[in-house]
DNA sequence: GTTCGACAAGAGCGGTGCTCTCGTTCGTGA
DNA sequence: TCACGAACGAGAGCACCGCTCTTGTCGAAC
């Protein structure tokens, strides 16, 4: 039952969100301003605090749906069937592609945290869909025998099971060194991402592209894949 | 030839700066204020004007002084007389440290870029002295036939001579994959750090030490050390 | 038909970066 | 020696920020 003022609701707050993620991907999350999406939107600065009770909570909404963003683009750049070192490749190209195309927003998911604001536990699940992607590649890899079960030492311990629950959830039994592989090339995926973003690369690598493919393809023969 | 005045600048210009780095260490470079620094060295917030032009120039000093600090531990912890991949993780492990005790600093450096901001040359030397040390390492690793020269396809061009002089300047004939390997490692390692002091690990690594170490031994197993 | 809650608007508070003006003070060249 | 100009600190002020409080209005439920 949605009265017609739950609906104007509603409307005006995508309509407040939709502006809000536009000054982000313009000027950033840091000059993102409450009173200038108010202006966008025609309302009077005030009146927002109707819809979002405060700065913090509207960068919620607009983190939750940037990481929501970027794990649809990972779960859509993962062909089932096709082998895993390519599934692997093709996910980290689609993480970049979409990375490039949003740095602001990749800033504000990846880059330092904003000073005053605490990550709400809502943005967990939203977080761990690209890393949910990368674990079910290792996972069925694993499970198909392509990956070599200990290649390191033993450490077990190490990584959480509550990690491994998202990093391979259907494939619970990840060896822990498999473990300690997949999150580090997980951080490792945006590392090189940042490094390129936050300009880190300027006047090393000439072609982002290539160096991009031909890393990631290292990291995969370090996974094993 | 310092007059008495260039000498009360000086002086003055540097209980700026310390205020500043002081609040930087607290608050993080977001919420830096150039008032709340004027306030603390009794100043009114236009004369710190005179000492600094704008609050980026109050901000590219304390990233200068933050790189050269980093850049210091790195150089500090390096030991040219122990074995390759003992040098190799001695340093990541003085990045780490660094890391963790100036979160705010490191944040500065690696994170987000400030939005307005447009990193000026003179950031660059001081920024590259941790790539050179690791450079050093793995150029005098090469040179003693520690590493495979070709252990990927080769790629050559990939990563520019400017920073083969910066990533092994006495070294300049890294072999290029090398070259990819080490660029590879830099932001890997930034990519680990960066990925802890964020809050990416939280629930994931259970012992941020250990993990640490391990990682960075992989790693300097995937670089040839 | 009345009442009550949701709402937009406005004023206002304390904060920010930055600019301009106004006396003062200090180093230096005549 | 002394006057001049540059450097300086202080203050007021501008436009902006996040956020709060009050006020008047309008719609929906009872």
């Amino acid at each position: 039952m949605s009265s017609a003022r739950e609906r104007v609701r509603a409307e005006l707050t995508a309509e407040i969100t939709d502006a809000a993620r536009r000054q982000l991907a313009e000027v950033g999350a840091a000059a993102l301003s409450l009173r200038a999406v108010a202006r966008e939107v025609g309302m009077v600065s005030s009146a927002v605090y109707r819809y979002f009770p405060s700065r913090d909570d509207l960068l919620t909404r607009l983190i939750i749906d940037a990481y929501d963003e970027v794990g649809a683009a990972a779960e859509k750049a993962d062909d089932p069937a096709a082998a895993p070192r390519e599934r692997w490749l093709a996910v980290c190209r689609a993480v970049r592609t979409w990375a490039r195309s949003h740095p602001h927003e990749y800033a504000l998911l990846y880059g330092s945290p904003v000073p005053g604001y605490q990550a709400p536990a809502d943005t967990v699940p939203a977080a761990s869909r690209v890393g949910v992607v990368l674990g079910r590649i290792l996972g069925e890899a694993a499970q198909s025998g392509a990956l070599p079960p200990a290649a390191g030492e033993r450490d077990p311990g190490l990584v959480s099971d509550d990690a491994v629950a998202v990093l391979g959830g259907e494939h619970p039994s990840l060896d822990d060194s498999v473990r300690v592989r997949a999150l580090f090339a997980w951080s490792a995926l945006y590392g090189t991402i940042s490094f390129e973003l936050f300009g880190h690369f300027v006047g090393s690598v000439e072609d982002g592209d290539r160096y991009f493919d031909r890393v990631m393809g290292e990291l995969a023969g370090h996974l094993g894949l």
